[in-house]
DNA sequence: CGGGTTTTTGCAAACGAATGCAAGAAGGGG
DNA sequence: CCCCTTCTTGCATTCGTTTGCAAAAACCCG
């Protein structure tokens, strides 16, 4: 059956006709008389074979793959996405080329590199941030470029994300709301578009209900520095009574500092409040009130921006997505 | 710069040497002077020349792509194996084509088949079986397969898992050990080795003890169906006083049913031993005990394994990578 | 400086499929 | 039944590399 490599021209010639036969007849769209279909088909089966990929996108100038960088793992909100993703992918026929790059310039250079050596149809890149010259490269070499979850002021790029400033601003309001007065913000990351949109949304409702953070501290979306930046926060005399954390990866580090270091309670002593509503977050071990993003319609978007630009004739689009507050029990209640 | 495609042929016209100069300068092993080097290497440089991987893999017959099948990443132990095997790979010049399939048969043999199309060097399956088919047919096309925390009896299938039998003893002695009789197992899917083998290792330590378990029931490896079973079970008048759950990804389910829905106290009341040691495990709102997989030592196996079948002419190879037990608060101690 | 070795080089043939072109087959209408 | 149109088909070229082969160049040593 199935022997090591079975090509167009074997099925050509066991069925009797010419290897330009067989291409068209695994080539959707191309005319072939339904009796070459047949004999094609069949002797295909017969032999295992299945058109060669590298082959077909050689000369098609398209892969169907679709390169992805992604910087961690760690924080739950990205296997979820991945996983989305992928399966959304796949459905339309594209498959995923994965890359792991930490968020260094030169190593992302690097893998962007060898994904343009693979010659992808489209990046995607989640928590990663593009630089200007690799911008101009994978525009230069036509391919299409959408950030997930991460903003750049650059045209050619597309972007999906929330809508951080808002869900920011919606996070201090429920705190302000819940009567806190001293409220801390630890903040996701400033070198990431979120970190920054969301800290500018927090500080905008403070700013317009007259009340001053209490401290403002980059958690740099990482669990250790969070619970020290936690730790120092609330050890003091006068401690904050609320903290708006900026992703729930660090939350559930806050949380862990304050209830089992600090043997605080929540909400009673302190409220924390999260952002992205991973799987976890609704876990009765921690039932984090947070801002959801809504990771379906975000990689619905991200996959649609995609193949606009791949198969059709689209523009690169920045788009936010709404997400609510997701009220539970780790905050006050208003 | 650096436009849309540039090719090896260009490149040759630029710096007056012959295209095949140009593949040698490319090509690690191959013959060139040190002058046509400089030259190519130089024009490569300014026309921004990268060798085309598709063209590259069409001829040699190796493309540096790696296939990985994964059913799920909800569980923490996947994205954390992914994170490190795509790392390892990357490291050694190879790259990962993700595909996500449920663990239904043809899912699986569909997502093969599209792997197979990209000609990959080699198919790492994370907790996925393969049909007896499908194994022959990857080992038709001489692609070898590495099954990453699932065993099969095949021959022709690497396999690289911890010691789940020993581990499954080992969760069952320290239960005993503690002084518990009364023991339950909510079981990893009894469809997958991993289940089976924790679960006959739990076995077997209990008739080496006399002691008959209160029940073994399938938890599926799923949140929603550990979390019934723990409830059916701990309902109860006469419930349990120690479970050892399949892996940790149920655990916590139990745990939360256990500790927030009925209000039971761990270890006080119950015992609860996993099996992975995923992140969360150590995090103190679940401070998990739990029977450690060594992930890192897992994926080095794994890419060793792969490795000497893709470039040496390795055998497939099985390996059991013991695992201990961790303590930690969620098990009484002997 | 000559004869023999070793390196470097270009030529041309792969690899496996898609596709423009022109010829052949089939179909349709009067 | 013939002519004109529409479908199918095969031929040959193309995509961008690697690589075997043989010629050319460089090197070495006496």
């Amino acid at each position: 059956m199935a022997n090591d490599k079975v090509t167009s021209a074997q099925v050509a010639a066991l069925a009797g006709v010419s290897q330009s036969a067989v291409s068209r007849v695994f080539t959707p769209g191309a005319s072939a008389s339904k009796k070459t279909v047949e004999r094609v088909r069949a002797a295909a089966l017969e032999l295992g074979y299945r058109p060669n990929a590298l082959a077909r996108g050689l000369i098609t100038g398209r892969t169907r793959i679709i390169g992805l960088v992604v910087a961690y793992l760690d924080n739950q909100f990205y296997p979820v996405a991945l996983e989305l993703l992928s399966r959304a992918l796949q459905e339309r026929g594209y498959h995923i080329l994965m890359f792991m790059a930490g968020n260094t310039t030169d190593k992302i250079a690097e893998v962007v590199g060898e994904l343009m050596d693979y010659q992808v149809d489209g990046i995607i890149t989640a928590s990663v941030a593009m630089s200007n010259d690799l911008t101009t490269r994978c525009a230069a070499a036509g391919i299409p470029v959408v950030m997930f979850n991460r903003g750049q002021d650059d045209a050619r790029l597309s972007e999906v994300t929330s809508d951080n400033v808002a869900g920011g601003r919606r996070a201090a309001e429920f705190l302000l709301a819940g009567g806190h007065r001293r409220i801390a913000h630890v903040m996701g990351w400033q070198g990431s578009s979120t970190g920054r949109d969301r800290a500018a949304g927090f500080s905008q409702a403070m700013r317009a209900a007259g009340v001053a953070p209490v401290a403002m501290i980059d958690g740099m979306y990482n669990r250790e520095t969070a619970a020290s930046v936690a730790r120092d926060l609330f050890s003091g005399p006068d401690r904050p009574d609320a903290v708006f954390v900026g992703n729930d990866h660090m939350a559930f580090a806050v949380m862990d500092v304050l209830r089992f270091e600090l043997g605080l309670s929540l909400p009673g002593d302190v409220s924390v409040v999260g952002y992205d509503d991973v799987p976890l977050a609704s876990w009765p071990a921690y039932d984090l009130t947070t801002i959801r993003q809504p990771v379906r319609r975000m990689v619905d978007a991200t996959v649609d921006a995609l193949m606009a630009q791949i198969e059709g004739d689209g523009m690169p689009r920045k788009l936010q997505i709404d997400g609510s507050l997701i009220i539970r029990k780790s905050a006050r209640t208003p």
